[in-house]
DNA sequence: TTCGGCATCCGACAAATGTCGGATGCTCGA
DNA sequence: TCGAGCATCCGACATTTGTCGGATGCCGAA
């Protein structure tokens, strides 16, 4: 899957028209800001942003895009942080990497560049699959178990789990009581909660 | 929730044995190695580790370390990725961001430092709130059905949502209804199987 | 060898879930 | 003002899900 919609946070206007011109030209639907100010006014109207693309330096501000990635991150949008820069030191590179930012590209770059690691961090992020084996592995399932859970974790319901596995159906649902027993949960809404908190 | 399993990797042995006690103490079950080759090792037995802190320079190779950042990524164990380290140049910083490090730590620093920092790294990870906005957002649900969803991706029967948001429960199946066919799904696993794709 | 854990099956039942058809009232924009 | 969309409710039904009691066979550790 590919992320649809992207703030993009860069001062310079040229540069910010042709990155943004690049986004859609991709696909992506792309909202662009100027400024802090801008994004932040942004932000309030409308959330659901799958990833940012933000310029380090903004006007006088040597760290303006930094300073957005915490507040970004505490929104619970965004799920990718792509910062660009033309000038890296150590000390904005360790903000960024530690307020939480995924990647962090040079300029000068290409548009190409970016839409990969677009592409790449994005996936990343989407990826669950670490906090299913943790759940499954730190319930102490036997591995039975863990295959039809996984299975039940991909929506599949008991009868289809049943005879993919190549078992009967009731035996799914009892793997299934136990599997549930074993979480400490009564229900499979409740086994996916337990195997993704929200 | 606090993470569970650490792997520890620092090749000196005095502040290796001090972290690790460390951790210990702090509740948490900890797999130490003092090589690149030993977390390889380690890793081939036993998966399920909940982050990983890491000692950039390992023996001769500078940063034995950080290249031990992609495969623990690759495997889909560890959450969270720490390192640590005494000479933080830029080079390496860079390299630790973009491979996908959660933090930068470093030294000398207090394990005190590392505990608070794995445990607010660990819950970043383990948050999965932009998935359900994203989810939900591009489903384009209105604002009764967000509710209502949210409640459901929690777990709760559908007389549980009824009585919290205040709608009888028949009405609430019927809101979810409609938000199964916006969101091109027909059951309710199937609809946590599209807000958590794994 | 014997016993506990694992995997497998069955029948039966209560509860939860999803769907259908139909209904009312509200609000907002054309 | 008139209809579309939203939110709300009802009854009824087929399906799915979770549980209970009971059963068999296998394997590995005690």
């Amino acid at each position: 899957m590919k992320p649809q919609r992207i703030l993009l946070v860069e001062d310079e206007r040229d540069a910010r028209e042709a990155l943004a011109r690049a986004l859609a030209r991709a696909g992506y639907e792309c909202s662009a800001a100027e400024s802090s100010e801008r994004a932040h006014a942004i932000l309030r109207g409308e959330q659901g942003f799958d990833a940012a693309v933000l310029d380090v330096k903004l006007g006088d501000d040597d760290r303006a895009g930094l300073k957005l990635i915490r507040p970004l991150r505490a929104t619970g949008t965004c799920t990718a942080i792509i910062v660009i820069t033309a000038f890296a030191d150590l000390d904005k590179v360790k903000q960024a990497l530690n307020d939480g930012a995924s990647y962090l590209i040079e300029k000068p770059f290409h548009a190409a560049e970016l839409l990969a690691v677009l592409q790449r961090v994005w996936s990343e992020a989407q990826d669950t699959s670490h906090l299913v084996e943790r759940a499954l592995q730190r319930a102490g399932l036997t591995t039975k178990e863990v295959e039809v859970a996984k299975l039940v974790l991909k929506g599949l319901p008991s009868a289809e789990v049943a005879s993919l596995v190549g078992i009967s159906d009731k035996t799914v649902r009892q793997h299934l009581s136990q599997i549930y027993a074993k979480c400490g949960v009564a229900t499979r809404s409740e086994f996916f909660h337990y195997v993704f908190p929200s």
